[in-house]
RNA sequence: CGCGGGAUGGAGCAGUCUGGUAGCUCGUCGGGCUCAUAACCCGAAGGUCAGAGGUUCGAAUCCUCUUCCCGCAA
């Protein structure tokens, strides 16, 4: 039996079990690897390996890195070269050339974590959380040059859970990428993939986030708006409000029955109330600038002075 | 060497500038009151003030170094 010849494109560590599918499947000879460039990161600025390259190191993959895959004619000629059959696309971050997208023989294959047509771009978790959606979902489309509008070969729906955000809702999308693999890749062994094409009508759109998104409005939004925003935003940029000039991230909130003005915030009962356009609402978790997260109780026992939103 | 904040009983903080018996708001434990409580009253336990060295009669506090945590930026 002759395997397909296949190339991974990711660099987070969201496509690492998916990466690792790939890699493990008896249908797949995994030929190498392409991610973004190590980058000067986090505290310190060190030089930091994309997760997804730490995997190649520690399992003896052929890996490149790329600011732009389009630009460099040493990958697109070893895609080429090595007559690659499969390229296979998760959080990679970079438009890829038609150029390229011809070069495979079955086809470059994206998965997209949201239900297509809904939500293509940079950001379909986000925008699930943000409008508080119950469904999204895992979709594999064949790449085409526009981006995220190709036709779908699998699509499986996944339920949002109340208490899900960013955090939770990634993990399992992560494993959901990851267990698409399989199914994805026997259909095209059994040569049963379909292609559906996206209904245009339904089209719409996730972009990249800017950190002002995540400013909460009191007077302006709604509960559920706040909701949506905490939720999305939970693992960056992170919702927040200026208390006493200074920007407290809020993690957890909680509907609260006290009738508090809007674009108040209020400490009744030992709880951190906020007023928004419609509701009130409790801080469940928050995070002051430069402190640990905690909870509004151990927030207000620190307090040392009035606490008023700016 | 990217910029900055921080480490003080179980939690969140004050005290550090201007060295001299370890404090606040909670929690915990015991007791009391109450139909009840996110309530109130009385009492108790619990800290080598991140670590190492130095200055001093005396250091949480001043000087030097180390470790760890966090925010920003990327």
């Amino acid at each position: 039996m002759t395997r397909l010849k296949t190339v991974f494109l990711g660099t987070p560590e969201f496509s690492v079990s998916t990466l690792n599918e790939i890699y493990n499947n008896e249908h797949l000879d995994l030929k190498f690897v392409v991610s973004n460039p190590s980058k000067k990161r986090d505290r310190g600025q060190k030089i930091k390996n994309p997760p997804v390259i730490d995997f190649c190191i520690k399992n003896n993959i052929k890996y490149f890195q790329a600011e732009k895959i389009n630009h460099s004619e040493e990958i697109i000629s070893k895609i080429k070269n090595e007559k690659i059959d499969l390229i296979i696309v998760l959080a990679f971050s970079q438009f890829i050339s038609q150029q390229i997208l011809d070069l495979p023989q079955i086809g470059c294959f994206n998965i997209h974590t949201s239900l297509l047509p809904k939500y293509r771009g940079a950001a379909p978790v986000q925008y699930a959380l943000l409008n508080n959606d119950d469904m999204t979902g895992v979709s594999i489309q064949k790449m085409v040059k526009k981006m995220d509008a190709g036709d779908l070969c699998f699509s499986k729906e996944i339920p949002i859970d109340k208490s899900d955000n960013a955090q939770s809702l990634f993990l399992k999308l992560q494993e959901e990428a990851a267990s698409s693999i399989k199914p994805f890749i026997t259909s095209i062994i059994d040569d049963k993939l379909s292609f559906t094409p996206q209904d245009e009508n339904q089209v719409s759109f996730a972009p990249l986030i800017k950190k002002e998104d995540a400013r909460i409005n009191l007077k302006e939004e709604n509960y559920l708006k706040i909701l949506g925003k905490v939720r999305a935003y939970s693992i960056w940029p992170k919702a927040f409000v200026c208390l006493n000039n200074k920007t407290v991230k809020i993690l957890k909130i909680e509907e609260s029955k006290e009738k508090i003005e809007a674009g108040k915030v209020e400490i009744k009962y030992g709880q951190l109330l906020f007023g928004s356009k419609d509701k009130s609402f409790r801080a469940l978790e928050l995070q002051p600038g430069g402190k640990r997260k905690m909870s509004d109780i151990d927030f207000i026992n620190g307090l040392n002075e009035e606490i008023i939103l700016s």
